[in-house]
RNA sequence: CGGGGUGUGGCGCAGUUGGCUAGCGCGCCGGCUUUGGGAGCCGGAGGUCCCGGGUUCAAGUCCCGGCACCCCGACCA
């Protein structure tokens, strides 16, 4: 990617209209683009690093078994007043619209019920269970106020996983299995040591449900947490019997703020019931579905990542969502090191970003932390002179020479 | 949905008790110089002062009504 050729631009004002830090550096630094409160477009970068949080959370629902499809953002009234959550009254976050011949339609907040119903014509039998589809869908959701930036808007990228299972008993090892592969998502994307395991209200069906919770002071909500046993309780069910139940003690638990990045529910049979979602067992015999919902906020996971690790430069990608690996900046002297370089780690399919922008050099150093790449490549007359490449983590200040051969090693070791 | 705040070139802002042709910085275009932490000088382009009504000789400025954005709260199966 050439700096040159990009379209977007970093700014030096952060703007005026946004107090969040996500929603400040990303714009700031031409990831997103505002287009009204809680709508945010993403641009090149930031669809970037949208879609390598994607592949990573991809490549984990693959390896569960699950398939992936797309539903529709239109979806239907009836479905959703067989379930009692047409109402207002009920969702208030529902967009609502008419087709031409006046019949309702809603705007797709969850997908619950239109791919239940549309699975009701394929799970027939024992036999084509367990059954677990995911998306990556556009949620639209009309809430009364966006906020925090990315991280609560009325449109957003997110993972939603359906589970159907013939037993109690399957439904649970998979339940158990999306527990597991949820923290290997939040591992991978960097935010490892700062995501747990929340215990929070199970709403109607069952009696808890998990989240994971990311601790960030933008987080929106309060949770306790026990650092040793890795596993916290939200503010709305912390409860003495509660706390016995989950092996929990008051006194281990520290009040911190968090961002739910993840959330998955159990809905036992109430669901299929209602949906009127039956299987035949072996003995031919009529029994409910198993059912579960597990979701992961992607573009949120995005603001969430922003937030933790920031630092007073900008933004700053762990290596794994990060638009590109490298970011060279070519000053006075390097532009043809630079090219050369440029064309050859490409060539490696090492992810490169080069900023061949007839710029002074404070602009190129200072858009370089910017944009958060994880390793910069200084190339000038300078640089050259004392023997190389000067190479520098994001993260970090100091800064190396070192030749070609051994920064493509240390590229190449480091994929 | 309740409370508070803000709307002026692409971005960040100034504009006094109403008064001349609406300014400044950044960015943008052209020229010369410069080249390791957002360079300098010269010249230029760019405006529905959020929208609608009203008061006035005169409105960015005052009044009324909308809209948008931000923050706090409520809400967030």
């Amino acid at each position: 990617m050439r700096l040159s050729k990009l379209f977007t631009k970093t700014r030096k004002e952060i703007p005026a209209d946004e107090v969040a830090k996500n929603a400040r550096l990303l714009i700031q630094a031409g990831y997103i683009y505002k287009e009204m409160a809680g709508v945010y477009a993403l641009l090149p970068l930031g669809l970037r690093v949208v879609e390598k949080i994607k592949s990573i959370i991809r490549e984990e629902m693959n390896n569960l078994g699950c398939q992936e499809l797309l539903m529709t953002s239109l979806q239907r009234k009836e479905l959703w007043e067989r379930t009692d959550r047409w109402d207002d009254k009920e969702v208030d976050v529902w967009f609502k619209s008419k087709l031409k011949n006046n019949k309702e339609v809603g705007f797709g907040w969850s997908h619950e019920e239109p791919i239940s119903e549309m699975m009701r014509g394929y799970l027939k039998s024992y036999k084509d269970l367990p059954a677990n589809v995911y998306q990556f869908q556009t949620k639209l959701r009309n809430e009364t106020r966006a906020k925090s930036g990315i991280m609560r808007g009325r449109e957003f990228v997110m993972k939603d996983l359906y589970s159907y299972s013939v037993s109690e008993a399957e439904h649970d090892k998979f339940y158990n299995s999306v527990i597991d592969a949820y923290l290997r998502v939040f591992k991978n994307v960097g935010l490892g040591k700062k995501t747990f395991l929340t215990f929070a209200s199970g709403g109607a069906f069952t009696e808890f449900s998990h989240e994971f919770q990311t601790l960030t002071e933008a987080g929106e909500d309060t949770i306790y947490l026990d650092r040793s046993k890795k596993i916290a309780i939200n503010e709305e069910v912390l409860r003495d019997d509660v706390l016995k139940k989950v092996g929990l003690k008051r006194s281990d638990l520290e009040k911190v703020r968090a961002s739910e990045v993840g959330n998955i529910f159990s809905f036992g049979s109430v669901k299929s019931e209602q949906l009127n979602l039956y299987f035949s067992d072996k003995k031919g015999q009529k029994k409910p579905v198993i059912l579960g919902s597990y979701g992961i906020g992607v573009t949120r996971l995005m603001g969430v990542i922003v937030e933790c690790f920031a630092d007073d430069g900008g933004i700053v990608w762990p290596k794994s969502v990060a638009p590109a690996q490298v970011h060279i900046a070519a000053l006075h002297g390097g532009e043809k090191e630079s090219e050369n370089l440029y064309v050859e780690l490409q060539n490696n399919n090492v992810e490169t970003i080069i900023d061949d922008r007839e710029i002074s050099p404070g602009e190129k150093l200072n858009d370089a932390d910017m944009l958060g790449i994880p390793m910069r490549v200084v190339v000038s007359s300078k640089s050259l002179e004392n023997g190389g490449f000067e190479i520098k983590k994001r993260t970090e200040k100091e800064t190396k020479i070192v030749n070609k051969k051994e920064l493509l090693q240390m590229l190449g070791n480091s994929n």
